[in-house]
DNA sequence: CGATCTTTTGAAAGAGGTCAATTGAAGTGG
DNA sequence: CCACTTCAATTGACCTCTTTCAAAAGATCG
């Protein structure tokens, strides 16, 4: 698994908001993950709690076929990787090059022994994901592929808009994936918003947004 | 929405396993909900903690237009309503007569504040919900009709089958508002798994559900 | 025992998926 | 640095799975 890893500051303990989540100064390095590697896989051993410093990562289910869930997508400054048990529930990928700080588990599974802040820590942190869980059922339960397309836009909006423009560093099928449509599905309803100005495309690229209306975006999540 | 209540032992504290939980004895009563009854709704504070003794809960979110997703049906023995913030997150309603002890929130938040044990025992709790609500987006966001319906089954099997039938408290809107389907879709389903043998109805009631086939019921569950 | 709720089943409609072709962007190696 | 290949996105045409609408039979409840 390290093989894949390119450690950029082994030694130097780095400062970082992993610290302020451990309560303390622990060992801390950043780790540079090339676009489409894997950070962790399903059912492999927890050996570090990561927080993304730069970049993208998207965590997913695998169907025995191959059909992808994505759960979730982590954005500069989430922290990701925590879970209760031995093993990871998910994969979890570099979108696009993305740098990440990472603390071994020994240090979360001892503060959780030992401090009480740090395991509220950890109950904050799994509560959040379970929010997020929740919200995202009922999107992929009972919404219509124009209101994913426009809840995925909004998500995005409040995380990755700056200077007016939202630069997505995922494709189609990932979005579609994350909201369990199709890619071609997907690339049709921001078609309609476009064509309803409700958001426009810029420059050459696809994945550079600028949302013309979101109040009537968000008439259209429900 | 204590008026909706019906207290049956609100003086004697009744040992549970929401004691055990709490990791010594604490306040708990045992309330008896009516069927269709609403046990806590969405964005009420959160007053109590909940446990199944008997009869079943399904937990949803709503839509503005009434659409709703189930995210979870609590049975005998599980513990609901634990969530880390001030209000609930979605509504909790009796399916059938259902009986529940539950113990103060007072309680558990002090617990949370001083024992690491309850602390760890509430991050348990979530973090089993969580892992739940990871496998049900899988199924919600990628899965097909037959394939929802046959994860379901093998669901409520461990959960329900006893003597051999499984005995299913839930109609089939609940069920399809767990799925993301229509009621109909899971009718015709269920049909489907009976015409080819997989499972069949006893008696006149089509709740009581007899496997008949798990090797074949689990082919269809990717 | 009548009224209401639940479930099944059929027929028709529709939302989203599949297949395919085209265009455009982005890496890659000579 | 540019041609070449590969990857990404759009769009159209068609198809199919699920939904919608409707009717009827069956179960449950007061």
């Amino acid at each position: 698994m390290l093989v894949r890893k390119q450690q950029i500051a082994p030694q130097r303990p780095s400062s970082s908001e992993l610290n302020a989540f451990a309560g303390h100064a622990v060992f801390c390095s950043e780790f540079k993950y090339r676009r489409g590697t894997e950070i962790f896989g399903e059912a492999e051993p927890i050996q570090y709690l990561y927080q993304v410093k730069s970049g993208a990562v998207r965590s997913y289910k695998l169907l025995a076929d191959g059909r992808r869930q994505i759960m979730a997508f982590h954005l500069p400054g989430d922290i990701f990787g925590v879970e209760n048990g031995a093993v990871h529930r998910f994969t979890a990928e570099a979108i696009v090059e993305t740098i990440v700080h990472l603390t071994g588990r020994q240090n979360v599974v001892e503060q959780e022994r030992g401090s009480a802040t740090a395991t509220n820590n950890v109950l904050r942190l799994v509560t959040g994901s379970l929010q997020h869980a929740e919200t995202h059922m009922l999107l992929l339960g009972r919404k219509t592929a124009l209101e994913k397309v426009a809840a995925f836009l909004i998500e995005m909006d409040v995380r990755l808009t700056a200077a007016g423009v939202m630069s997505l560093p995922m494709n189609r099928r990932d979005i579609a994936d994350y909201l369990g449509l199709t890619l071609e599905t997907v690339s049709r309803a921001l078609s309609q918003l476009r064509d309803r100005d409700i958001l426009s495309f810029i420059g050459q690229s696809q994945r550079q947004i600028v949302l013309r209306d979101r109040a009537r975006l968000t008439d259209f999540d429900q």
